[in-house]
DNA sequence: CCTTGACCCTCACGTGACGTGATGGCGCAT
DNA sequence: ATGCGCCATCACGTCACGTGAGGGTCAAGG
């Protein structure tokens, strides 16, 4: 009878306490499959399966109510599910994305000395309910609220040579680094710090507002995101990390990091 | 007087309930500066920034006991906490991408008829504590955990030619698509389907795993963000939505919504 | 002037998802 | 047989509000 768990073993795997798990059981939500003649609870690998379930559908804020009807609804297999899942952490990351835009947004506001209207402060607040039942019309709204559609609907205009010379403008910027590096001048030198603000400024002018904080994490995705990787390492090998490191040293020139 | 919010005001440009201001105000969180001569309470411009300081921890997940403690903390200014916010944010944001790689992980090995080991399920529930104090752990944890970094150990053995070899691919499968666009075919004809099945068997080959939904999630991308957006649309203008759609086609064929 | 309807007030109990003991039964090692 | 750690079931506590109940306030309209 080892395939059984315990409730402390449990709870010590899932991350959760006994107690959750004795509440669960109370509202019949993972039931162990069976009782030791002591009457332990006893979990076989399907409540395993079942409370993983569970409390993915938890974390993503719906309450046990509504859990329970949503891994009991028929018509929704275990791939349903992930891929419902998927889709509301997808649109919670977004989320998170679009809360560190607006909170860029107002760093860079006050490192100018600006203070934002109080209706762009209040934007912030719009953007979700602090958690819990957005997860109903979720996608309802994720179809015009995010905070990409903003800068897409900035770049909706552009027409092709539009673009054409934005690229142009790109390119020039990622020949420039290219050469630097093969010049061997440092990352944090002058040169590499005037292509990481024209970068900067090439964003913020035809993309989105791109403060030194936002900058700084395009650098990282720079480096963390094999499509940009092989952007930039196809030019010149060890220039995503270059490229990185001149961003990073540009945003350390202007906003010493805290 | 029209500086004052009423209770009713504040309330729905903060997308709270007014029962929540009340509440606020009995336990002396968020106290309206003044109260009007039939006792309605009056919230200033000040007040209006604390309720926002607090509905941002909040929804950080922290207690309202937790949140009197951050706010009132004298040797942390507003910037001070807009920084710490930001910083938890950008956990929260990784964490999700950490959880929607793994639900990737699952569909894909789903899809191919492989189970995971109970270990490799149980691994999601260590990403994570359920939502709540992972508030004072967090930096610690998202240094090594996070999922870009699986992808980006993958990439790092590239050389020059690699790299080169792969971007022509790359562009490749994206001047087959212009064409086709050009020549108006269907973004769910067989040539699209042809190229969209390249393209995803592409980043399979050289960066990681990428099944339908993820494929999915990237045709998504490549519409929401601008510099992918623009790559595409500089070659022809409408190219992106044609790839994107292009992208979901296939990944219908292959794999029927649920 | 008086009503109507939308908003405001203060109790005060209800709820959801557990936390936190209290009290007592297993089970295995010394 | 006697600890020690884990298990069981009540049962009340807690936190962040929800949800009326019962009653004042205020601007607009008949």
């Amino acid at each position: 009878m080892d395939d059984h768990l315990t409730v402390g073993r449990l709870a010590e795997l899932a991350g959760v306490t006994v107690r959750t798990l004795h509440h669960y059981d109370e509202i019949g939500l993972v039931t162990p499959s069976a009782r030791t003649a002591a009457g332990y609870r006893a979990y076989a690998a399907a409540d395993v399966e079942r409370l993983r379930e569970v409390l993915t559908y938890r974390r993503l804020g719906f309450g046990l109510r509504e859990v329970a009807e949503l891994i009991s609804d028929p018509r929704a297999d275990a791939v349903a599910h992930l891929r419902r899942q998927r889709e509301l952490l997808v649109g919670q990351r977004e989320q998170a994305a679009a809360l560190i835009a607006a909170i860029d947004k107002e760093l860079e506001a006050r490192a100018m000395g600006i203070n934002l209207t109080p209706q762009e402060q209040l934007d912030v607040f719009g953007t979700d309910k602090v958690g819990g039942e957005w997860a109903d019309e979720a996608r309802e709204r994720w179809g015009d609220t995010d905070a990409y559609q903003v800068s897409q609907r900035r770049t909706a205009g552009y027409a092709k040579e539009d673009w054409t010379r934005i690229k142009a403008e790109a390119d020039a910027v990622l020949n420039g680094f290219a050469e630097a590096l093969r010049a061997g001048l440092p990352a944090s030198g002058a040169r590499a710090m005037d292509l990481a603000e024209r970068h900067r400024q090439h964003i913020s002018q035809y993309f989105y507002e791109c403060g030194y904080p936002m900058h700084r994490g395009l650098a990282d995705m720079y480096l963390a995101d094999p499509r940009f990787t092989g952007h930039y390492e196809s030019a010149e090998p060890g220039l995503a990390q270059y490229v990185h490191d001149a961003f990073h040293a540009n945003a350390d020139r202007h906003q010493p990091a805290g």
